[in-house]
DNA sequence: TTATTTTCGCAACTAAGTTGCAATAATATA
DNA sequence: TATATTATTGCAACTTAGTTGCGAAAATAA
């Protein structure tokens, strides 16, 4: 692999995420940075950063993708794979830091889990 | 709500659900019927036999759209709601008959879960 | 300061899914 | 059965998320 350079739009990004504790669907990301960044560019560092254990991505309620921070990975692993949550009411969406057991199945080996709660979050429940 | 037609587009697709124990992809579907039908038509046979509780979607590991039939559901319910798995080596969709139990959240009110299991089917696992 | 190489912007593309509308086909009515 | 009614279809054009190739720009190394 070749040395990664802190440019701009990676910082940009990186700073982004690290004030925010909500997940950030792409689609608003472009939307947000479109004055500082081109959209394949957005695509492409929301590539890198997962890939060097800085953010993981997930597919929202409507086939969208969606990324957050990542608490304790690396590029080597991906060490905080959870259930995320997405109200339906205003749309945000979160980590949730809770482990869902999953049954293990005859015939079949799981590998992994994609988990998408939805409902009312705290804001919306009122 | 206006009366529906039994038409060929209907009662072709409504068999293909009938005859396979396996989910179909859109994509799938549209390849498939592509002598027969539009594949606009195969989207809106789609969305109607879902709305009469025939057969259900969700969404695959590449943010796909996958049909399945329904077991005991009808136009004002669908009562079948499970976890689905996906074959990561053919990429054969199945409903799981299992529930997974979803731990209730603080602060949030969870309405419904979207589960998919990734990983490896019996074929697959020799 | 110059050379090297990664990253970026741009434009063009791919693919899933949607929309409007005129033509067709299923059903109802006579 | 013939005709009227209206649900459904095909088509073409569109929308949107995401990707690709390539030359230009920026970051780092020499
Ligand atoms: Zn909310
Ligand atoms: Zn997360
Ligand atoms: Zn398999
Ligand atoms: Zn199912």
């Amino acid at each position: 692999m070749s040395v990664k350079r802190k440019t701009k739009s990676v910082n940009l990004i990186l700073s982004i995420f690290e004030n925010s504790s909500e997940a950030l669907s792409v689609v608003d990301l472009v939307e947000q940075l479109k004055n500082d960044m081109n959209k394949t560019t957005v695509y492409r560092v929301l590539e890198r950063l997962e890939n060097e254990g800085a953010i993981h991505s997930f597919t929202g309620s409507n086939g969208l993708t969606w990324y957050a921070k990542c608490r304790e990975c690396d590029a080597h692993h991906h060490n905080d794979i959870h259930p995320h949550f997405q109200c339906e009411k205003c749309g945000k969406v979160e980590c949730l830091e809770i482990n869902i057991p999953i049954p293990s199945i005859e015939n079949r080996i799981i590998e992994s889990a994609d988990v998408l709660l939805k409902g009312q979050c705290s804001d919306c429940m009122k």
